[in-house]
DNA sequence: CCCCTGACTGGAA
DNA sequence: GTTCCAGCCAGGG
């Protein structure tokens, strides 16, 4: 394991917790931010890590707005649920009305 | 070293 | 607007 890997890791987990409650993500913006735009399967990839860990990874979806996480959750619906108690409309594992609870970390530099 | 898989994305259809 | 394809990086067999 490289060093720049595990401060890659610790930033997605640094990042994720920046999330406004109410509010979702995508793994591309969050890699931007990082400055790694061709590796947002690795932001994904550096989630399988945030369990055990603050990281609200349920605020973490595609760009599409769909819940493509949701089977490394505990239970099936669980990460719905998760947005749902945050205000969050989802349906069938993909949000509704996704521009108004879409957060892009790159606005807050 | 080669091949496959994956919580993805952008561009084309 | 969605769906499909190829490219992308890293890790494991």
């Amino acid at each position: 394991m490289k060093p720049e890997t595990l401060n890659f890791f610790d930033k997605v987990y640094e990042v994720a917790r920046l999330i406004p409650y109410g509010k979702v993500t995508s793994y591309g913006a969050i890699a931007r931010y990082l400055g790694a735009a061709r590796s947002a399967r690795m932001v994904g990839y550096a989630m399988n890590g945030s369990g055990g860990k603050d990281v609200p990874a349920h605020r973490v979806v595609n760009r599409k707005g769909l819940l493509t996480g949701k089977h490394h959750f505990d239970g099936t619906n669980l990460m719905q649920q998760l947005l749902e108690s945050e205000g969050i409309e989802v349906v069938d594992n993909q949000i509704q009305n996704l521009e108004s609870v879409y957060w892009d970390p790159n606005e807050l530099k």
